[in-house]
DNA sequence: CATGAATGAGCCTTCATTCAT
DNA sequence: AATGAATGAAGGCTCATTCAT
């Protein structure tokens, strides 16, 4: 299962270029492994040894960040309030987006460049599955809302953010006014009661 | 006011690259002019002199449903409900934003290639912003919305139904799903209830 | 011999266009007979019925201070003293090449677009001929100086204040030093005077 | 010091494009990458890798012969005679632009592509700097020259040999008699000695 | 005569990817 | 493993000139 550990120079390598990548990931520039691997020091071959695609580079910055929302995400679990718990559940999720560049675009894709990901996204999104169904039962959220928008929304909620185009420092505040909003429209109550 | 009649070659020609280029949007390609001209039967220059920027010939490609839509915008200010009048109003932004793919990065955009376009886009959303002032006076629609937030709020809408990533006969209900979760949370009585 | 006289607007075009180029060649900007017909208002067309090359533009602009300098290479040929006559005329031609743009190009090129500046050209260095031969007997000039050498020489002197790149208003100051020493260098007693 | 010595077979395609450009050179033909690069057998890419622009390749192309010149400024620092000194300096130096189309624009730029060709440019004209200065003091050049003078200068003598257009046999001998001019010129008891 | 739309060769430049060293 | 030179398709844009209207 576990790959032959890297050998020591090649392990500091890879973490060079990962450094280097989610520098420029939160300095909003597309990866180009060139680009990538002048700035890390090393020779192209060396950053594509380790990282086939762009992708496949920009998923590894992005994973550490996924692992803490899967985590979450089995905590929430515990939480007694279905509804508390789904909310909790996707305010982190937007808040993660919006705070880390890398996400948006691995959490948007269908597919996935490293098994990894596709690992990650999924434990994410089955502690998400089953908060949505909890809150489902409890009443709490509109019935029309089916597992597979949990992901449109919490990314159309961190395009909002990108398309209104505040101020870095803004960022956060703006998504949660728009969760606000989003959270309010989940509710079961506020579904279309008539006119 | 007119810029000068096109001579009817000409005015053929435009259209046609006007066609080729809407048939690219509809397939969700993006537009090179390059790739316009030899689409169109064209030499590059022909399409250079007629659209600068392919901005400017996406925009080209957006104005008749732009005009639609304010038009629209205009219609929805005689609506005696402001409630129903706002949620006309998105409603019609956001399908036409889902189901013309040239809108939404016309609509996203700060920058506009052509003055048509920022006329085009403040008539469409001074009309917004009538029917959000109109529909918030009358306690309709959560406080703590501005005018600015509308412009993103049916941009992720139509983000979402494009992640979701369903059969293009589907993107109208799904639009129409999300919709319905969007309007839900801007009704007033939604506001931070407490939990 | 006379071309048919120009209709009235023609003959106005043609000021139009001339009057058009003679202001881009002031401010060092290349000719481009698309650009020029912009700036006049007038179709390409238009200007390549006039003027078939930007070659043609060009001498036809320079063509009235070649004119000048013609008609005073005339009236040098009265002055009694001939080396004071070359040098009059000598600096001259330096001045109106460092002044106008338009004149060192038509004077260094060996093909001329049109007859008349061929003319123009022949009627102001067969003077420069006549200066030279005088001076040359007076012993005035150094004697392995040809005839084909006036036009190098002078135009060797604006190319050195072009490559001196100095502000506008230095030009004419600049190229009297270099004529200065060209000058000296032309006297007679200078010749390889031994070490 | 050294930035890091290149692989054979990048040194040998080096090479190459650098021949090409040089066979370009000599046939008065502007270096366009693209060219230079199907010429070399090679890709653009290769060719714009070790050239960003035509300037660096042309200076390249220069180089060696800036060298030569710089070196042989040098030497000429040596001679006790101030005259002959700067008068051999100024000869060989427009000798070299005359028989290398590669030196006169190099020369004539106000701003380098590369920092080795400033460099040299630098070596070279402080040579001419003191030897002028030398020869000044001396009394044996004309005291309204200056060192910004010499450039200048010796391009002209190079533009003069172009604009007479003679056979590529009979360059260094026209530019001779030019040089011949021009440094009688420069002699001191030359200077606007009355009539 | 005037117009100006159309042409398209031609140049520039970037970048993802491969592969010899 | 690491290197980084080489590749070349791909796309962008300009401009001199022609010719239908």
């Amino acid at each position: 299962m576990t790959p032959t550990p890297l050998r020591r120079d090649a392990a500091r390598n890879r973490e060079r270029i990962v450094a280097v990548a989610r520098d420029l990931v939160d300095r909003r520039t597309a990866l180009q492994l060139n680009d990538v691997a002048r700035r890390a020091g090393l020779g192209v071959g060396t950053v594509y040894r380790h990282f086939a695609t762009p992708g496949a580079l920009l998923e590894t910055v992005a994973a550490p960040c996924l692992e803490d929302l899967a985590a979450h995400g089995e905590r929430a679990l515990a939480d007694p309030d279905p509804r508390r718990a789904l909310e909790d559940f996707l305010t982190r999720t937007v808040e993660a987006q919006v705070t880390d560049a890398s996400l948006a675009p691995v959490a948007a894709a269908s597919e996935d460049a490293l098994p990894r990901t596709t690992e990650l996204k999924a434990a994410l999104w089955s502690a998400g599955r089953v908060l949505l169904d909890r809150a489902r039962e409890a009443g709490s959220v509109r019935t029309d809302l089916a597992f597979g928008d949990l992901v449109p929304l919490t990314c159309a909620i961190a395009h909002a953010v990108d398309v209104h185009g505040c101020a870095p420092d803004d960022r956060i505040d703006t998504a949660h006014r728009y969760l606000a909003t989003l959270l309010g429209g989940l509710r079961a109550d506020t579904t279309p009661s008539a006119g």
